[in-house]
DNA sequence: GTCTATATTAGGATAGAC
DNA sequence: GTCTATCCTAATATAGAC
């Protein structure tokens, strides 16, 4: 739940469009594996979808478990998106307040969010969190750890410029960044459903509300 | 993570044994299905373990949902205990101040947790949460409403006895729940990898602290 | 890089003897 | 309530023609 000043969001391919069906596989096989999990999709209902044979698959993936491999490659790079980039953290601390800065990075994570496929790629994190390390290593690192180290370098900036009451930023960072995460996982929950996610929208907001006033001078 | 005051943790069985290849089955289950989720658990794996041929297990259960189905109720049960029950909360708000309580809350989830069987039931629920509805509604009712719920009648009536500054007790019920979940989560990561789970009872602490600090007057 | 065909193993589940 | 035997479907994966 973090922190961009301005930017583009997602450039929906990495590479130039070569080869199609590969491209085609990657997005069934995230489909899927965010509906049925990794082990309750099987090569079958991918390539049946894609509109291939099975055989035709083991022309671009090995096996299955490469096909996680390379979607789980994709996710760590649309999750370095969500935080701010480092050349950009002091023009933040000198134009924003705290509050602002929250909610900057909330707006900014609805919208990486909102992307139906990054939406995907949260779910099959989460479904596989106990079963592939990678998932769990993604989450611990690549979500929580990058996002509390960058949120402590913000505090502490803010901190100095008084914009901030002097504390440890970094049980800030963490307190803050534990209670956004839980709220990810719900908002993930009841979008599945297609409920309202207006009640954690609601939420957030007081997340926000209550961190900056304990926070504040 | 809350809170009971005095109390058995658990009772083994729920029924005197009297079937007891059912209940071995139900185990192996737990096993499996914590280890390579329900999907990836098969009937043969199980009656395998259990010493049992498969034609066997249907004696037991209808089918394979069946099981998850009567893990889960169980969970439910446990999951029960984890809060202090109602008669007692009088007694916490007379007798104990915040951060007592919320230390006694962790001793007790820590002591829940640290059962083998609960841990597993607690990583089968991650593992379905997206997967199967039962998991998601026993995760944001039994586990999330009804102890933000808990914790709101409680910080209530501590700031009625002055020993809590005067706040919304709702937004500071979720705000210290939130963060405890996230914290569970990361417990029960970190404990799958056999590492050592020092680290988030530091953040524990930390949580315990932070909060205490802010609420106290 | 797609297809047909096939191998092989694993999956859930049932019938019927004991 | 356990077993043997069996069913049928689905799973991952490979060989080889086009």
């Amino acid at each position: 739940m973090n922190n961009v000043v301005e930017r583009t969001y997602y450039d929906v391919e990495l590479e130039p469009v070569i080869n199609t069906t590969k491209i085609k596989i990657i997005e069934v096989s995230i489909e899927l594996f965010s509906k049925k999990g990794f082990s309750g999709a099987s090569i079958r209902d991918i390539t049946k979808e894609v509109g291939i044979k099975e055989s035709s698959l083991y022309k671009h993936f090995k096996n299955k478990d490469q096909i996680l491999e390379t979607i789980f490659v994709n996710f760590r790079m649309e999750a370095d998106k969500i935080l701010p980039p480092m050349e950009h953290i002091d023009h933040i601390v000198e134009t924003m307040d705290l509050k602002m800065f929250l909610g900057r990075g909330i707006e900014n994570f609805l919208r990486h969010i909102d992307n139906e496929i990054n939406f995907k790629l949260w779910r099959i994190l989460y479904i596989e969190l106990f079963r592939q390390p990678i998932a769990q290593e993604i989450y611990r690192k690549d979500i929580m750890r990058k996002t509390i180290d960058c949120l402590e370098t913000i505090f502490e900036k803010m901190m100095e410029k008084g914009k901030m009451k002097p504390q440890n930023p970094r049980i800030m960072a963490e307190e803050y960044q534990l209670s956004s995460i839980s709220l990810i996982l719900e908002y993930n929950m009841l979008k599945e459903e297609g409920m309202s996610t207006e009640s954690i929208e609601e939420k957030i907001k007081n997340h926000v509300d209550f961190f900056s006033a304990i926070a504040c001078p």
